[in-house]
DNA sequence: TCAATGATTTGACGGTTGTAGAACTGTCGT
DNA sequence: ACGACAGTTCTACAACCGTCAAATCATTGA
């Protein structure tokens, strides 16, 4: 069976724990809700759109892709992100299976 | 309509991120796995079962507790947590919500 | 080649956090 | 009343984190 190209149905540990650390901190879920928002999002508008800087707009984007929660393309001089749903399904199955069934 | 006994469909800002903050860090992810692990968890053994200090679990806890996500009954000297698999719900539903469909 | 724009990296700073240990509170048995 | 046990609170500390500013790298256009 070939490698899927899309996302593991499972999280490792090490990402799991990634992807809760990347979500705990309120501004880089604004930006990774602001990614989701459109098929794709430009790094600029992020920083055009937040009032912080460049700098910590490309530590958060970093922290996102990490985590796996996020794809870059890059164009040029400009860099598109993707919101990655697979990964958050992955996630959010992960915490449904450390806790038990739930309603 | 009277207020609901068990808990709310859906999340206030504030305790969203309360949830993502105590979801974040490994070691009180696994205190709210062993919780989780039994309809009731005594505090006392949780302080056996992990290699920190009473402290440190005091601590853990009461963030748990200031997220929603578990719940304590007095016994006498013992106390006993649960898990509020509502409000795990809530937190998965309003992460979804938050980012657009998912798969 | 040079200037301009987009993005990353580095260094520093203040605030937060996980942790231990000690002191304290509360409850149970004897 | 007293000692043992369960839990909380306080203090202190090292590590981490979000942030900015400045320097650097990368790419495009004139």
């Amino acid at each position: 069976m070939p490698t899927r190209a899309t996302a593991p149905p499972t999280l490792t540990t090490r990402q799991f724990e990634l992807v809760a650390k990347a979500l705990s901190d309120p501004r880089r879920m604004a930006l990774l809700e602001a990614i989701g928002s459109a098929a794709e999002y430009p790094c600029h508008r992020l920083c055009e759109e937040f009032p912080v800087s460049k700098g910590t707009i490309s530590h958060h984007t970093k922290e996102l892709l990490r985590a796996g929660l996020i794809q870059a393309r890059r164009e040029g001089q400009y860099i598109y992100f993707e919101l990655r749903r697979d990964t958050l399904t992955a996630y959010t199955h992960e915490l449904t299976r450390r806790l038990g069934r739930m309603g």
